[in-house]
DNA sequence: GCGGTTTGTAACCGGTCTATAACTGACGAG
DNA sequence: CTCGTCAGTTATAGACCGGTTACAAACCGC
């Protein structure tokens, strides 16, 4: 479950994100409001934590924003209980609002809250190329190929490959963007994941067309 | 719309009422528990605003009593920073939650939001391919074949499935959607869910047609 | 209150999935 | 050439998942 925070209070925002992450989401961390724009847009996370105070770009420009385009769960955060400002998150459709200073307790049980409402939603399948991934049904179709089933693991790695479909993706950051946290030993657990992925779409394995190795640097999904 | 507030602090209870009124809504009043289940039966109102600390029957109870029949929006009220409070009932169910004291703005605005949000929610068909469900009967019937009489659960079971049939639905949202609440050990019920309804209706429960497995995913429902 | 029904809890099983380790060959640096 | 690193492969143990059986607890109609 991906949660994009956006602050531009440096140690809140690394805090917010750590409790998530301890609570086993992923989080992805953004200063600013334009950042906010480009990677809700690259990474479509499940929920959005924005900070109303910010530079350049307020939260609520970015809220309206993206109501322009999505109905992902929104929550605002603001130092005080400006009342004003809660009037106008709710009106430009945030789902919830908290005040800073705000407990981690508070803040999951919200976002846990949230989730689970908007879970009553449905996900629609993504697709880049002749690659078509179905996160509710767990599988990847290929062309016109017959619906493969993908393992938990294996959805999220190719996700988040086709997200950044043509681009290689370090290995680092994979790990991160899979598992979530871990040490660095986890090299293996990658190597096993594309391996077994691997062994599932490619029409020859050890000459990999889809899922290729990048040297040095990562892998990359080829979807033409 | 019609909204009930129950609160034993009579002030505020007059109040809170006093303040949908003067927005438009119809507020209806209950001094406890048990007067706030009695008119929630005898009236179906379309938002609950439930103190936490009321003699008797606490507005947990209160919460948990509605949620095992419906799902209309519920808010809490409770005084100022009990943090367990919050998080409880959230898992109760419960929609949002406000500190006391609270501005009127705040509360009006929070109304607002959450009527809007369950005015989103779709009113799920009761019949699709050869399948036909009566809520009333609590009876499911395929094509021609004579109807099977279902329990409350496998009826709240079956009807989300079908209002996303097609669609596979995940283990969490079923469980959201069928209990409510709850938290870990209740993987364990679905399955049972699962297996008592699969009895019932198929044709060969070790082979489902109907009600079939998503590996990884949840269950989907067939309809043609 | 009684008896059947419905729901919750637990244990077990087989299959799949994941983590971990060991081995292999390719490659580049020294 | 040798060593170390990197990526691919093979192997395996344990976790987890979904289906099944069994039984206890709660509920419901009478």
């Amino acid at each position: 479950m991906k949660i994009l925070v956006a602050d531009d209070d440096r140690d809140l925002l690394e805090l917010v994100a750590f409790m998530l992450v301890q609570d086993g989401y992923l989080a992805l961390k953004a200063g600013d409001g334009p950042s906010a724009l480009r990677i809700f847009a690259a990474e479509a996370p499940d929920l959005l934590i924005l900070d109303i105070n910010m530079p350049g770009l307020s939260g609520f420009q970015v809220c309206e924003e993206v109501r322009r385009t999505s109905r992902v769960p929104v929550m605002m955060l603001t130092v005080r209980g400006e009342e004003e400002d809660l009037v106008r998150a709710l009106e430009l459709g945030a789902d919830d609002y908290l005040n800073k200073p705000f407990s981690p307790r508070t803040l999951l049980a919200r976002v846990k809250a949230l989730l689970r409402r908007a879970r009553l939603e449905v996900a629609s399948p993504v697709s880049a190329g002749r690659l078509k991934l179905d996160l509710e049904e767990h599988t990847l179709q290929i062309g016109a190929q017959p619906a493969i089933r993908l393992t938990k693991l294996e959805l999220r790695l190719l996700q988040f490959l086709l997200a950044n479909h043509g681009h290689a993706v370090s290995s680092d950051r994979l790990l991160t963007q899979v598992w979530g946290h871990r040490g660095a030993g986890d090299r293996e657990l990658l190597k096993q994941l594309v391996h077994r992925a691997r062994q599932k779409i490619e029409r020859e394995p050890a000459n990999p067309e889809i899922l290729q190795t990048v040297p040095g640097a990562g892998y990359r999904l080829r979807v033409d």
